[in-house]
DNA sequence: TCCTCAGATCTGGTCATACCAAATTTGCGC
DNA sequence: GCGCAAATTTGGTATGACCAGATCTGAGGA
C-alpha cells in the first residue's frame, strides 16, 4: 500500500489532541511533530477541509468540523483505525440493505456474463480462503459490489463503494467465525444463482435475509452489554 | 460564496487542457497560468487526487483518472459547469428514485416535528417563490434532503447530500417551466401530508410518482439510449 | 479585584527558491 | 532509422519570509 499515511495518522492526531473548541494544534506545530514541512500539512489539510473534517479560519487556527463529515471522512477515519461511533456503524448496515436489496433485483435484470464470471471468480476465491481457514473480509466485499456493478449504474456503484471500505477494519471480526464465514458463503452462491435464474423477487428476498443476518449482529453488538467474544 | 474557485477552475482547465495520454500540463505550467504559487496548485491537486479525478506520478506527471471518479467529483464539476455526461444525470435520478421512495418510507416512522417544521418552512418558502415567479431549485433539494434527514440515518444523509448538489446546475432549467414548478410544488405538499400522517406506503407511492415525473423528463431530454440496450 | 485596551504574539494564506532523484526527452554518433 | 548517453523536465519536499487579521498578554485605571 503506497497509502497517504500522513493524511490518516493527521487526521487521527487531530482528534486526539484538539482542545475543547475543537481547534487542534496549529500547521507549524503539526509539521513539527510529524517531521515534515508546513506544505505537506497543509496538503492534508486541504483534504481533510474537502472532506469537511476540519475547517481552516484563516489567521485564526484549524477546527474540528462541527456539522456532519462526508461518508468519504468516515471510510478515512475507519481506514485510519479510529474507532467508528456504533451509531454510524448501524445506520451504514442499513443504508447497505436499502442499497443491496434493490441492486439484487435490477442486477437480475442487467447483469452480464461478466458480472457473472466475475462474481463466480469471488465464490471460487472465497471457497479457497474457507479451505484455508481464513476470514472472507475482502471477497464479501467483492462480491457485494460486483452485484451493485452489475446494476450498470455508475454512480449507484460510485457511492457503495465509498462507504462500503468503512467496513473493512470491521469485516474480520465479523468472519472471525468460521461457522458465520461458511454461512455466508453459502447464502452469496444462493444469491448468485438467483441473479443467474434471473429471478428478481427471490434475489430481492435473498438479498434482504443475508443482510439481516448482518444487521442482527451488529445491532447485538451495539445494543444491550458486550457479551460477544472480541 | 467563499469556495475555492482555484478548485473547480483547475479541474476545469485540467479536463480542456490534456493530452491523448491524459496528461495534464505540468506544476509548474499551472501555477503560472493561474498566477499562483506552486504551493496553491499542489494543495488543489492534492484535493483532485483524493478525489480520484487525477493521478500524480512521481517525476513523471499529472494525468487524469482513467478509472471512476469519486461522486464528490462528479459534484464538484456539476458546480465548475462542466458539462456532465447525460448519462450520469439518468444514472443519478435512478439512484434518487432507490433512496427517496425508501426515505419516504423511513421517515414516516420517524419524522419529528422538528422535521415537519422544517419541511412547512420549504414548504411556504416556495410557495414565496412561485408567487415571485421564481424556479424551486433549491427549495427541491432543501425538500426532498429534509425528508432523508427525517429517517434519522445520518450516514443515508451524507451519502445523498453529496450527489443532491449534482443537480443544483440543472434544476434551474427544469423548474424554468412555471407549469411544472407548481406541479412539482404541490406534490410536495401531498408528500408532507403522507408523511404527517404517517401513511408509508402512500408516501412511497407520491414519492415514486413525483420522481417519475423528474425521470422522463431527462430520460426525454436524452434520448433514452440508456434503455436502448434491452 | 476586575475591567479595558494597546502592544506583543500567533496563525493561516501565499509566494519564492532550492535541491533531489527518477522519468522523459533530446540529440549525437553510428 | 536506431541506440544510448546527456540534458531537461517533473513531482516531492523543505526552508524561509512576509502579510494582516485574530488572539493572547499584561500594564494601568476604575
Amino acid at each position: 500500500m503506497k497509502e497517504n499515511s500522513l493524511l490518516s495518522d493527521l487526521a487521527a492526531h487531530l482528534f486526539s489532541n484538539s482542545s475543547g473548541n475543537g481547534r487542534t494544534p496549529s500547521e507549524r506545530e503539526l509539521a513539527e511533530h510529524f517531521g515534515v514541512s508546513r506544505g505537506q500539512v497543509r496538503e492534508a489539510l486541504a483534504i481533510l477541509e474537502a472532506m469537511r473534517i476540519v475547517e481552516r479560519r484563516a489567521k485564526s487556527g484549524i477546527y474540528l468540523t462541527t456539522t456532519e463529515a462526508s461518508v468519504e471522512a468516515m471510510a478515512l477515519f475507519a481506514r485510519a483505525g479510529v474507532p467508528l461511533d456504533p451509531i454510524l456503524i448501524y445506520e451504514t448496515v442499513e443504508l447497505r440493505k436499502i442499497h443491496e436489496i434493490k441492486a439484487a433485483e435490477l442486477a437480475c435484470d442487467r447483469a452480464t456474463e461478466e458480472n457473472y464470471q466475475h462474481l463466480r471468480d469471488i465464490l471460487g476465491a472465497s471457497e479457497a480462503k474457507l479451505a484455508a481457514g481464513e476470514g472472507l473480509a475482502r471477497e464479501d466485499r467483492d462480491f457485494h459490489l460486483e452485484i451493485v456493478r452489475a446494476t450498470k449504474n455508475s454512480v449507484f456503484h460510485r457511492v457503495c463503494s465509498v462507504y462500503y471500505v468503512m467496513g473493512e477494519h470491521r469485516l474480520p471480526i465479523y468472519f472471525a467465525d468460521p461457522a458465520r464465514s461458511r454461512r455466508s458463503h453459502e447464502e452469496h452462491i444462493r444469491i448468485y444463482e438467483a441473479l443467474l435464474a434471473r429471478d428478481g423477487n427471490l434475489a430481492q428476498a435473498l438479498m434482504s435475509a443475508h443482510l439481516q443476518g448482518a444487521e442482527s449482529y451488529w445491532k447485538g453488538l451495539i445494543g444491550g452489554p458486550a457479551t460477544a467474544a472480541e
